[in-house]
DNA sequence: CAGATTCGTAAGTTAGTACTTACTGTAAGC
DNA sequence: GCTTACAGTAAGTACTAACTTACGAATCTG
């Protein structure tokens, strides 16, 4: 499954901030880990796991190494949730039918 | 962050398989832990885990307990995707123009 | 009522992972 | 060329979590 890695990668709560803070833009590694808690390495190794999971590309930029956000990573994971969408909505309507059939409880 | 949990929920291979199963259809215990490669206890462990999510929900029936998938958790990571959805697809095609400023590459 | 199903929980083990510090490599500035 | 800034990697540690077997509670069956 593809989508494996990219939920593994949003499951830790650092990697989601470091996600979110890409999300209002490109920055650094080192702007990235001014003000997370967590050492500069740490975002470094959470950046990779990112990457791997194709949320998040990065380019050299001199020195420095400019990480964004991947719409790919992020769309699979909308198209596996898509697929249960409606047979979840369909499961439930069918379960508040089941629990009050003359839908009395509106 | 209330979709915190259901990131990690659905991070364990074994979860999303659960997961998939129910979404063909309400299950028991039993029914879901047949095939698995694992035993009944951990299955009942792992809806737990998605019950805690908000991604299941359960019945009692007999001595039976039957699971199904709920919409709501659901719901929280789409919504929390489509968040980033719009920025993640501004901030790639301004990369792909800023690699690429003639459109030279189609 | 006794035995059989079905399921959740407790306890313990093991593997994975998130973190740290220390080190190495690479690009920029004087 | 030498120093400084930036970032990835290595090694080691501590914590979490996924799994097992064993047990207890609740319900159906004969």
């Amino acid at each position: 499954m593809a989508n494996a890695n990219a939920f593994a990668a949003l499951a830790d709560p650092t990697r989601r901030e470091v996600f979110e803070r890409l999300a209002r833009g490109p920055r650094s590694v080192g702007e990235l880990a001014q003000g997370l808690p967590v050492s500069r390495p740490a975002v470094s190794q959470h950046l990779k796991v990112l990457k791997e999971a194709g949320l998040v590309t990065d380019r050299p930029e001199g020195a420095r190494r400019v990480y964004q956000i991947d719409p790919q990573g992020l769309g699979q994971i909308r198209a596996w949730l898509d697929r249960f969408w409606e047979a979840a909505l369909e499961a439930f309507k069918a379960e508040v039918e089941r629990e009050d059939p003359e839908g009395t409880n509106p």
